[in-house]
DNA sequence: GCAAATTAATGATTTATTCAAG
DNA sequence: CTTGAATAAATCATTAATTTGC
């Protein structure tokens, strides 16, 4: 799957219980929501907000964290290599800070370069760095490009998108029903509005995007009709 | 009207030292907790809510039951406003279901739309709802971020090898330029080969296009000396 | 039991990125 | 290269939960 960067979807919080990888304990978890229900009995971590990101210290060095050696030499006698790359963490935080900080087409010498710092943390080529990058930044793209056409269903997994759009479309509709006279028309001639919508949405879910009367300014909601 | 802009008087509650950027806000005064204390609070909208009773059958009408007046004003005169949102639990667990239905960033119209709905159970503003979506994807993700926090992403596959660019061509260095002087020093000499490193980068990056001993052909990596 | 003190959640704002159009 | 739209990340600030001392 490679879900690099960032990827709201898909979230689905079924209890799957999961039992794949197993990682001992959260390295660091520091704010926010421990799990659901605190209860805590002996005094926890305060919590105080931390959690930055050094821009600026060294690079590489920062990716240097516990857990690297154990991808493909530490299973006793099967060492099943894989036959293609596989990013470790630390590559791939790595990458995306590089990316993040404005490497899209890195030069032949940069490749190398980063090929080289990487290595420190896994097996990692020449050419696994150049199409980390190409295929990053034309996923990025992609992803830019579909959040823009179609914002209401963005997740609902990727999998067949298709099949589940549909699916989605339908119960939204039949969910969002007309209600009926559903009072409050405290904003005069509205109620008509959410009316229509409740159908159109459920049809154009897919490329409507405009958005007249109301919009968020500079990340702002702004409320239609002062 | 939510206090958009910056307040112009100084004041700043000088609570913590640090030089952190200030940021100009409403005074703000002693921190009172709950009810009690009517201090001041930028008591903005007018507890006039008068919550409507409406039965239907659509998506919204499960989740009506039983508690919605009594929020704010069931005291009888220091009507303690709430400065912000504070949802009901209909409303909660509407929102919920859409999120967990597959709606993660509602256009202005769903936003709309789904506020006229909630409206019904108590207080609700258009932007309340944007915030709410808004905070509830990152949260969740942040929640699944935590867990995971490093889980060995596998697989790269379908890389688009298809649109092949023949020729790879520099096109940033400018982020790798040296500058920094590295200041956070903090490791052993571990840092300073990164450091030495992080200099010929910036260098080589900026004065070194050319490249003799690798190369991309046919849009593929092709390594320097086999 | 209760109310101050503390801690966890979460609503509301601000800041940074990204892509791409001009 | 600059700028606008969109939104994710980070942060601030307030409210709810809870702990705690009486």
């Amino acid at each position: 799957m490679w879900m690099v960067g960032y990827n709201d979807g898909g979230e689905d919080h079924h209890s799957f219980s999961s039992g794949r990888k197993l990682r001992p304990l959260i390295p660091r978890g520091p704010v926010m929501s421990s799990t659901s229900s605190p209860n805590n009995t002996t005094s926890t971590t305060p919590p105080s907000s931390l959690s930055r990101i050094h821009h600026g210290t060294d690079f590489f060095s920062q990716y240097h964290n516990l857990e690297q050696s154990k991808r493909e030499f530490n299973t006793s006698p099967p060492v099943v290599v894989s036959s293609r790359w596989n990013p470790t963490p630390e590559q791939l935080r790595a990458l995306e800070e590089l990316y993040r900080r404005g490497t899209r087409t890195p030069s032949a010498e940069e490749i190398q370069h980063i090929t080289a710092q990487l290595r420190r943390f896994g097996k990692i080529e020449g050419k696994n760095v150049f199409y980390w990058f190409q295929n990053h930044k034309a996923r990025e793209r992609q992803k830019r490009r579909r959040q823009m056409e179609s914002p209401a269903p963005d997740s609902l997994d990727k999998e067949d998108l298709g099949a589940s759009r549909t699916v989605f479309e339908v119960e939204q509709t039949k969910n969002w029903a007309p209600s009926t006279n559903c009072s409050t028309l405290a904003e005069g001639g509205f109620l008509g509005l959410v009316l229509n919508i409740h159908v159109i949405w459920g049809i154009c879910g897919l490329n409507t995007k405009s958005s007249k009367s109301c919009r968020l300014l500079q990340n702002r909601w702004v409320d239609p009709i002062g």
